[in-house]
DNA sequence: TGTAGAATCGTTTTT
DNA sequence: CGATTCTACA
């Protein structure tokens, strides 16, 4: 069969080293590395080894005659594949091939080898987010939806009401009644969005990040022949981070598993942190009916952190409503108690930051394994300001991607434009490139070129005055090289570049130098590749997210690592440093209202603390910034109540200022006494906005009903509740 | 009418 | 910094 799926190779060769397995793994290891049939599921906590296991695993299946292109290895982030890959090239080394790669690179190789069985082209474009997302605001601009209308649903809220409704094979009335009350008067407006996406979609050739998915079901479910033969070729299926996948990546485990039930799963509930795409921990509980006879095995062990810190994170989890029984344990002996330290301003936190990395280096301790987290990737800012001040190096995983920025679209566009002449987006942002074509032009010129790949390569017969055509001409020229058979890759790369060049140079005039700098990056990352539709479909997918990177990984070599909570999941430094430990940061303030919201913010404080082995600090600066933070700064109701014998406050930086600050909340100034508010009374707060008060409940407190934020308790002399 | 450029706004997390 | 909205001009 040639439809095999490598889209990660993992190199290993057996027998260049030999492994007493026995000795190298613990007994519940051991188990699940060694256990041939049937389906296991494997409840791991946070460093225990897991990824470690199943690398391991593979080795052993090897080792019994297993052909490795026959074991699927699957995991959510290419960051975790690129993980496994590291660990098992340092465990064995040489040229095996196992099949393996994300969930949506699966489903992507194998809806292109069998789109002719689903009745659809085999040249589809895949969109992320960001696309749909411009599409959906073109279609809105289109239909002339609310427009000027300031409370119409921002085309974020719309991608994510669409995406959850196809995530969850729900009705959009529903998710919307259940998650988005407030926008239920859009509701109609939202339904239609969502169906002229859907046209979008079908018109341009192209499929989503959940549409691979939901084809790929559609596929082995609808055609019982392709997918016992996809089934076929793999004999063993292992998905690492089981966590974090949602229902419709679990059918799909049932659909390839089901003929062997050779099927591992490896997950931990508490680390359950990617609710709002679909994923949920309950997965992991729901794997038993899929797989009735399956073998439960507890990885409880710890072999990352110092008992100190492993006593604050079993502290940390305890306090979740929702969580499976599991308490970590270690034999790493010594080690000091996790630091929690209170600052008067962000300054400070960034100074002590590079002061103490500075420290530990000279100590010896490599930069590379010291690590900042934080909740969103715009907390690093000042810190990363200091940091450059300071000549400190860093590498910062998370936030704003490479691919995201306007240059690399543009080219990327150009790309896929010519690859794949269906792909009307993508050639509609390709001719607004061009002098003089705006909006209303393009989207006639791609409704002219209709997916036709002649017409595309002869943009100039575009009926239009002289000067169109002019415009026209060198594109279509582009457009025909690029689509030529015989050019490799690089060649085509370089003539779409060539094209680009003088239009970055003006469209881009003030930070060309900067922008040109992505571009080599773009362009050295194209020449690991030879198949164009490849490598495009590789930048959607599995997309690099900062230069210099390696199995979608930074070589961090020698340098600081920054990085959100999320992208540092499965990763491990010796000091963890988690920044903006406060009240509307972490958890942050949309989130304060939403109890089932809270409980994935306290299992994200879990993962970010479970990622330090030796050394972890707390930090909450004690000011409130831009709105961001709740009615006034306090320390994050994650650490608020820890057990004082669990951290040390440290003395020489909680300076007398931050100790008054932290006796007494400073805030706002407290404006005048307000001479009380009677409930009805509209009023507007300076971070909730505006809301109807409730009922006062005493001199200093109050209650209030916010339009966007629901009911909340406000104390009298800091809220600054204004009449409205 | 449609395009280009200036001013303003807002910013979770990710496949 | 990118998206959106506003304004000037062809």
């Amino acid at each position: 069969m040639k439809e095999k799926v490598q889209t990660s190779r993992l190199n290993l060769r057996p027998g260049s080293r030999t492994i007493d397995y026995r000795a190298e793994l613990n007994p519940a290891q051991y188990q699940a590395v060694t256990t041939l049939d049937g389906p296991i599921l494997v409840i791991a906590g946070a460093g225990s080894g897991k990824t470690r296991t199943l690398v391991y695993r593979v080795a052993y299946l090897v080792d019994q005659g297993v052909p490795p292109e026959s074991i699927l290895l699957l995991t959510f982030t290419r960051k975790a594949a690129g993980e496994m890959l590291a660990r098992a090239e340092a465990l064995v080394g040489g040229c095996t091939r196992v099949s393996g790669g994300t969930f949506h690179s699966l489903a992507h190789e194998l809806l292109r080898r069998w789109a002719g069985r689903l009745g659809r082209p085999a040249d589809f474009g895949v969109i992320d987010r960001g696309d749909m997302e411009a599409i959906l605001s073109e279609l809105r601009r289109q239909a002339g939806l609310g427009e000027k209308d300031r409370k119409f649903p921002k085309r974020r809220t719309v991608a994510e009401i669409i995406s959850k409704t196809a995530n969850k094979g729900g009705n959009l009335q529903e998710i919307m009644v259940r998650d988005y009350v407030h926008l239920l008067d859009y509701h109609q407006a939202v339904q239609t969005l969502a169906r002229q996406y859907a046209d979008y979609k079908q018109a341009n050739s192209l499929l989503d990040f959940d549409d691979l998915l939901l084809e790929l079901v559609r596929l082995l479910k609808e055609d019982e022949a392709s997918r016992t033969q996809i089934a076929s070729n793999y004999q063993y299926i292992m998905v690492d981070e089981y966590q974090d996948t949602n229902p419709v990546q679990a059918e799909i485990i049932e659909l390839l598993g089901r003929d062997h039930g050779n099927v591992m799963v490896v997950g931990d509930d508490a680390q359950s942190i990617y609710s709002f795409r679909g994923a949920s921990f309950r997965n992991i509980m729901e794997f038993p009916r899929l797989f009735p006879s399956v073998k439960i095995i507890r990885l409880e062990e710890n072999y990352r952190s110092r008992q100190p810190i492993l006593d604050l994170t079993n502290f940390l989890i305890s306090k979740a409503k929702e969580k499976y029984e599991k308490r970590l344990f270690t034999r790493r002996g010594g080690g000091r108690r996790p630091r929690l330290l209170i600052m008067a301003t962000e300054k400070e936190q960034s100074l002590f930051i590079c002061r103490r990395v500075r420290e530990l280096t000279a100590q010896g301790v490599p930069p590379e394994r010291i690590a900042v987290l934080f909740r969103a990737s715009s907390h690093s800012f000042d810190l990363e300001i200091e940091l450059v001040r300071h000549d400190i190096d860093y590498v910062k995983y998370g936030g704003r991607r490479f691919l995201e920025s306007a240059h690399i679209k543009d080219l990327l566009s150009i790309l896929r434009a010519a690859a794949t002449p269906g792909d009307g987006f993508s050639l509609t942002r390709s001719l607004l490139l061009l002098e003089g074509i705006g909006p209303k032009k393009a989207a006639e010129i791609s409704a002219w070129v209709g997916g036709r790949r002649e017409r595309l390569q002869s943009l100039q017969e575009y009926g239009a005055p002289a000067k169109v055509r002019e415009t026209l001409a060198p594109l279509a020229d582009l457009f025909a090289q690029i689509g030529a058979k015989g050019v490799g890759l690089q060649d085509r790369v370089a003539a779409a570049w060539d094209f680009y060049r003088p239009l970055m140079e003006t469209k881009y005039h003030d930070d060309y130098p900067k922008r040109l700098a992505d571009v080599t990056e773009f362009l050295r990352l194209a020449r690991n590749y030879s198949s164009l539709v490849r490598f495009l479909t590789d930048m959607t997918l599995e997309p690099p997210n900062t230069s210099g990177s390696k199995n979608g990984l930074v070589e961090p070599r020698g340098r600081l690592v920054l990085s959100t909570v999320h992208s540092a999941k499965g990763l491990e430094w010796q000091t963890v440093f988690i920044i903006w430990a406060a009240e509307g940061r972490f958890p942050p303030l949309y989130a304060l209202n939403h109890p089932e919201d809270l409980d994935e913010e306290r299992r994200l404080m879990y993962v970010a603390a479970t990622r330090a082995e030796d050394d972890l600090y707390l930090i909450c600066p004690l000011e409130a910034k831009g709105g961001m933070l709740a009615a006034w700064p306090k320390l994050s109701r994650f650490l608020e109540d820890i057990p004082p014998e669990l951290v040390a406050v440290h003395e020489d930086v909680t300076q007398t200022e931050n100790s008054r600050r932290l006796a007494r909340p400073p805030g706002p100034p407290p404006p005048p006494p307000p001479d009380g508010f009677a409930p009805g009374q509209r009023v507007s707060h300076p971070v909730f906005g505006l809301g109807r008060v409730l009922t006062q409940l005493g001199p200093t407190k109050i209650k209030v009903d916010f339009d966007h934020f629901g009911a909340k308790t406000l104390h009298l002399d800091y809220a600054g509740l204004k009449k409205a």
